[in-house]
DNA sequence: TCATTTATGTGCATGAATGAACAAATAGAA
DNA sequence: TTCTATTTGTTCATTCATGCACATAAATGA
């Protein structure tokens, strides 16, 4: 499927769009107005339309989306009619939450493989997962053609982790680690940093309730 | 402690180079310059010299920043020289490895109370936390002086617990359910959706494949 | 003391993202 | 068929964020 050059902040909302129209869809509705839809994903209905566009006229004016071509053409551009497999490096207490964590049922993705260095829990299945040692890293990506982890290993040990990882032919990283790894260009990560969200947070209504 | 307004990409910083900081200061750094923290965090120097110019000027030229005067700054900027006690709502997979997660080493943030409406898990202490049953919420919010509250309940439940929170008195959600809840006008809500960040990440790398 | 190096603080140009506003097109009612 | 209400697709102005580039100032060494 051939795709167009859209905007980041664009493709950061399609798994949004995408999952609600799966809600649509399931509840029966037919069709839908973007400011229907603004009020359900709280983006601004221009926004919603404008994004829709980079991919051609979908809509119909006087009328609406209809709801179940948006939903096969989304389903399309974001590769939701075939099963991505990722990996899951680090099985620690968040490691064992995004386990249990159900991708598979709005998005089309399913942790296959997950690696640790704890031989308590390396050879065993947790969570319907098989747990390999971290040295059959590279063996079980090229087996199982993944090229996408999520890393939750201890910060100490992050940056030495990620250099296995792209030695093993890692192409995307989501970090979940609070430490800014260093990766190959051609490598991309994406951060999740918790405690840093929740801080920002904090700051944020401090600074509200200064305003007053 | 009187605040700068500042920009809100700054402010999403600000917790990153409080992290650095510390590192720097534990491996018995005097000085950092804003080359050397913009490879550790991975921002543009320029930017970050300007992010610590909002708060007057904090460093000297052709010396560059003393490491333990910009942490004390730091620490009153981001409220870490008092504990900030949050909530945690719905004690599923997630909500139990958050409760592990150690968010008060670096910043300042305990987790001191947890809700859940299965009675196998209330009135309980899991890992060091109590587990209360919904209808205690407005009392312990009240009692705690809570005001800010991490959500990891099924999507389901998701509108109807936050509507709960917003009557309890929270300020501000983190929100870990893919679902964009309305909340009223005064209270902030931080979206962290793991199934589109994944999803997302996979996106970029698959147009990254074929833009060559 | 003076020259050189280092590194800050900021002006400026560029690019991205947003949301208001509106013309064009369609739906649906009369 | 005709008219009105609806809703798209897009233009435009504005704001926000970024990073280059450089004047300024301090530190260091001769």
């Amino acid at each position: 499927m051939e795709k167009v050059k859209i905007p980041r902040a664009t493709a950061k909302r399609l798994p949004l769009y995408y999952r609600y129209l799966i809600i649509l869809s399931e509840s029966g509705k037919e069709k839908v107005s973007s400011t229907e839809l603004s009020d359900a994903v709280q983006v601004d209905s221009a926004s919603i339309r404008r994004d829709f566009s980079y991919f051609g006229a979908l809509g119909k004016r006087g009328y609406g989306y209809d709801v179940k071509n948006l939903l096969g053409f989304f389903k399309k551009i974001l590769n939701q009619d075939t099963l991505t497999n990722v990996a899951l490096v680090g099985v620690g207490n968040l490691g064992h939450a995004l386990l249990n964590y159900n991708f598979k049922r709005s998005n089309n993705i399913r942790i296959s493989c997950a690696f640790d260095i704890d031989k308590n829990i390396t050879g065993r299945i947790l969570s319907g997962v098989p747990v390999y040692d971290m040295s059959e890293l590279k063996q079980q990506l090229s087996d199982q053609q993944i090229s996408i982890a999520v890393l939750t290993v201890p910060s100490l040990h992050a940056q030495k982790t990620a250099d296995e990882m792209f030695e093993a032919g890692i192409q995307g990283i989501m970090n979940f680690t609070p430490i800014r790894i260093s990766a190959p260009a051609n490598v991309r990560v994406q951060n999740v940093d918790l405690a840093t969200e929740l801080q920002t947070l904090i700051y944020f209504l401090d600074s509200d309730k200064q305003d007053h």
